[in-house]
RNA sequence: CGGGAUGUAGUACAGUUGGUAGUAUACUUGGUUUGGGACCAAGUGGUCGCACGUUCGAGUCGUGUCAUCCCGACCA
């Protein structure tokens, strides 16, 4: 039960939390599967909060929902051969389809006779069952462009698995796209990295970097892969969101070809872009603090809760009569809203736990309250109190929400900022990527110097930035260069970090 | 798959040279409490991961086995 210690590195002062967030919270705990999550129904709440928003900027961006098989025959994943090299080693094999009783009888083995003439495998992620399905509906430049999401499970049997961030069967969403043209291809898959941006910055309050990926860190299959990268308190990186174009890749190995405009037949172009449970374990690893999580009021599935202190039964009346309206009015403002008016727990364990769950704001209301006409708001991401009067509360609660939604950003902004550094030499390189964080260094290009800085370092490339005005201007810096390691020419410098 | 560690009550742990299992917390009951994780009293709960062995006797020693965690390699 060690997630959150694990996620958060702060292991002296959450050691004193972290029992009680997982089990109390009821944010995950690891299950007696190897590497697998139980998400417990308020963790999974988070993730509906997160569904729900990504599924509305998919489908406003003209994409529909779709589902494919979990199990894939084992030989569509060679069809790619890139593909396969990349995800042969993790695959889960369903070789038999049946059990019988043993002979003791005591028990179940698995019945030879029931053997599979083509072993199946667990879908790692869905390209090959896709596009062999995509060979079927598509003919025409009038059936393109297919702009399909799923939402679902893959299961990947990594060596070593950590909660949230990878674990062997995780949830996600994965979109598959086909095009007439590279150009539609190459702009959907750059469209979708933008979704994504949007998303982990004005959600989940999550500032990233918007980049491509090095051949080597390139998905399997993929021409070129979109990552948007963050930062976490302890100075890791964690790739959160990838978005690749495919080119005809996958078009070529399932033989998708349409008839254009002039009756020319070509091969399809494809994108895939995914994000999955692990935006969680970003969202704990960005925002937590030593009393537990802490919520972008955007993604909080309670947003105000309302604890009641009281000495006997008439006084908890008088004080629910004020609150249920108060609830009423910020429930048909679109606020969720709980009342926890339990008499089973003291006002001060109350408060504790919610700061665990990370309700963003709580409203306290006391006989010392109902006699001045006042109720105390406190706000989670800063802890700060302050007793104000019922008139007007819903309006002050609405604006506090979104002020904290942006203050949230705003402080995890600065901390990333504050983790971006610019290096020159390999020496100083070594150096600074003990302390952590995005360094820029130039770098000749070649899979050779990367491979070598990543052995001796342990760091990686996590992307060559795009340029966007609201970066830091160190990551802007697109003048030449020479590497670090090789001294060899540099086009730009690009960013390093150890990852997740 | 290599290196290291750990399996004892729902959870977190202690258990000395082998002598028949304990602390905290949680849970149940009763009472007093309630503006920052309450207190008092009583009570429930464990064939000590599993198997075999050594021994009069094993949580403790030995062998095997299974599982979990940490560190690597691999990866989102």
């Amino acid at each position: 039960m060690a997630e959150l210690k694990q996620l958060t590195k702060r292991s002296e002062n959450y050691s004193q939390w972290y029992n009680d967030l997982v089990v109390k919270a009821d944010l995950a705990e690891q299950s007696a599967v190897r590497g697998c999550m139980v998400i417990k129904p308020y963790g999974y709440a988070i993730w509906e909060k997160i569904q729900r928003q990504l599924d509305d900027m998919f489908k406003a961006t003209g994409h529909v929902n779709a589902y494919f098989p979990l199990l894939i025959p084992k030989s569509f994943l060679s069809r790619e051969a890139e593909h396969v090299e990349g995800f042969a080693k993790e695959c889960a094999v369903v070789t038999h389809y049946r059990l019988k009783t043993n002979d003791a009888g005591d028990g179940v083995v698995v019945d030879p006779a029931a053997k599979l003439e083509e072993e199946l495998i667990i879908r790692p992620t869905s390209e090959t069952i896709i596009w062999s399905t995509y060979k079927n509906w598509i003919h025409s430049y009038r059936d393109l462009p297919i702009l399909c999401n799923q939402w679902a499970n893959v299961m990947r049997w990594e060596m070593r698995t950590r909660p949230f961030l990878r674990t062997s069967e995780f949830l996600w969403q994965e979109g598959h796209t086909a095009h007439a043209t590279r150009e539609e291809a190459e702009k959907e898959a750059q469209t979708m990295l933008k979704v994504y941006a949007d998303f982990a910055e004005q959600f989940m309050a999550v500032p990233v970097i918007k980049g491509v990926k090095s051949e080597t860190e390139r998905f399997a299959g993929a021409l070129d892969t979109y990552t948007i990268e963050a930062m976490m308190q302890d100075g890791k990186a964690l790739q959160s969101g990838t978005s690749h174009f495919l080119g005809q890749n996958f078009a070529k190995a399932f033989d998708v070809q349409f008839t254009d405009k002039e009756g020319k037949t070509d091969y399809v172009w494809a994108t895939s872009w995914g994000v999955s449970t692990r935006l969680m374990g970003a969202l704990i690893m960005v925002h937590s603090d030593d009393n537990g999580l802490v919520l972008p009021p955007k993604l909080a599935p309670i947003q105000v809760v309302i604890v009641p202190i009281y000495k006997n039964e008439e006084q908890l009346a008088a004080i629910s009569e004020k609150v249920n309206g108060i609830a009423a009015r910020l429930r048909s403002m679109g606020i969720s809203v709980k009342y926890d008016d339990s008499d089973n727990k003291r006002p001060g364990f109350k408060f504790a736990d919610y700061e665990l769950r990370g309700v963003p704001v709580r409203l306290v209301m006391g006989a010392r309250d109902l006699e001045n006409g006042t109720l105390e708001v406190m706000r989670r991401d800063t802890l700060e109190k302050e007793t104000l009067p019922i008139e007007g509360i819903e309006e002050y609660v609405q604006k506090l929400l979104d002020d904290m939604q942006q203050n949230i950003f705003q402080k995890a902004l600065a901390y990333r900022n504050s983790w971006i550094k610019s290096v020159d030499t390999y020496d100083e390189f070594k150096e600074e990527i003990e302390k952590g964080g995005f360094i820029l260094a130039h770098w000749d290009g070649t899979a050779e110097t990367e491979a070598r800085i990543k052995e001796e370092t342990k760091a990686t490339i996590r992307c060559v930035p795009f340029d966007d005005p609201n970066y830091p201007a160190i990551c802007m810096d697109t003048t030449p260069g020479v590497d670090m390691v090789t001294g060899k020419p540099s086009a730009r410098r690009v960013i390093f970090a150890r990852a997740y």
